[in-house]
DNA sequence: AGCTCAATTTAGAGTAATCTAAAAAATATT
DNA sequence: AATATTTTTTAGATTACTCTAAATTGAGCT
């Protein structure tokens, strides 16, 4: 049997923000990433606790196990895969599919998202140029460094954002830096990482907020 | 602020079994469709109606309203669209197609159907040959008449089935009955409809009751 | 070691959807 | 028209998820 949406929501929320050593999670960050209260999530821990799918003791946090680990990544997997398809296949923009994506991800059949997958040509990053499990749950990791921590002088290309939120891509569209763009930073405050950079002949400034967002390869 | 999954369940199956004159449908009709007790649905036909999705009266059986069938047409639209995707681009089967985009059709968003329906080409028939309406929630009719009320000697093409159930569709395959195949009756039991037919240069005997959910273009 | 405060859990309650069993209304039969 | 049967509704519960407010725990600080 099935899990539910919401046990769902939690699982992808924990396998986000454990990226710590052993990958503890607390009540209050998953309350903080779902937009939902810790009473709410102390009662979910203790659900998913009686299912396996994540270790869980009071006052000490959640982690989880490799059940929940497999669920978790192939909820990312299907995520990632949708929003290909989305933008790839029907046209659609980078800041307009995560919020579909996050519905999509909860269709139950795994032949669907092999297929899916098939019909994609098997993709490797998302539009948001985040690495997409492969079926066993693997996937590509890639030299990146957040823009705001270039120097002056340095180059590079865009190759990823860790925001997925409508409003920051937005922004970035009208500042014209998406994914595969070219850069070259000018300046990068001490204090607070403001930057200006060299985009396709144009100068741009960005906030350091936003500049930790944007992930580049160095060139 | 949208419906829930229940309630749009409900609506379509209202507009499913609402091809009478008025289009009143019963408490007990639905709760067959959907497989569920005649209590549940008493409860949510008064839910339907406060929102007024829905006219009804106790004992006197529900009808869609204006904003109620416009809502189920969409549904079914974008159920049928979401099977020839996943036919027509992904490559599955006809029998496998009507579970999954029972819950496709839930998600929300206007753009994404609209795109879909454009990235597959406007089609006008599902892969169980049923028409799908457009943008407006209009749909061609096409002359059709069950396998089941042919008379011997009479000669078609399988343009649709009555019933997407993954037995029932697999069924077919097996005797080769899949939607496009000319056939011609060779006898047909006054009493039960039992049918014997040639399809593809085969002998076939069928059940009046699968042959009455066989649509045929007569030629 | 004891105190303070933030984090977390528990208590108690509400909404949505569902069920079974009992009551009421409508329909069919004699 | 009275009675029997079927259909539908109501009553009362249950499960899942969520909330606010109150109690508890644990960690850091004197
Ligand atoms: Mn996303
Ligand atoms: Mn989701
Ligand atoms: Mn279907
Ligand atoms: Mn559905």
């Amino acid at each position: 049997m099935g899990l539910s949406y919401a046990e769902e929501n939690y699982l992808k929320a924990i396998l986000k923000l454990s990226g710590s050593p052993d990958g503890t999670v607390s009540t209050n960050a998953i309350a903080a990433q779902l937009d939902t209260s810790a009473a709410s999530v102390t009662d979910m821990l203790k659900k998913l606790s009686d299912k396996e799918l994540i270790t869980y003791q009071r006052y000490k946090g959640a982690s989880l196990t490799d059940d929940g680990q497999r669920i978790a990544t192939t909820l990312v997997r299907k995520h990632r895969l949708w929003e290909v398809f989305l933008v790839q296949s029907l046209g659609m923009t980078w800041d307009e599919v995560h919020e579909i994506a996050e519905e999509l991800e909860h269709i139950q059949s795994d032949r669907l998202i092999d297929r899916l997958d098939h019909f994609l040509g098997h993709p490797k990053f998302d539009p948001h140029g985040d690495p997409i499990p492969n079926a066993q749950g693997k996937y590509t990791l890639r030299a990146q460094i957040p823009l705001s921590e270039l120097k002056p002088g340095q180059e590079g290309i865009v190759i990823g954002v860790r925001e997925d939120e409508t409003s920051f891509l937005k922004h970035l569209n009208e500042k014209g830096l998406t994914l595969g763009k070219s850069i070259k930073v000018i300046t990068n405050d001490d204090y607070d990482n403001t930057l200006s950079l060299q985009v396709e002949g144009h100068e741009l400034n960005l906030s350091g907020k936003v500049a930790r967002n944007i992930m580049i390869k160095t060139t």
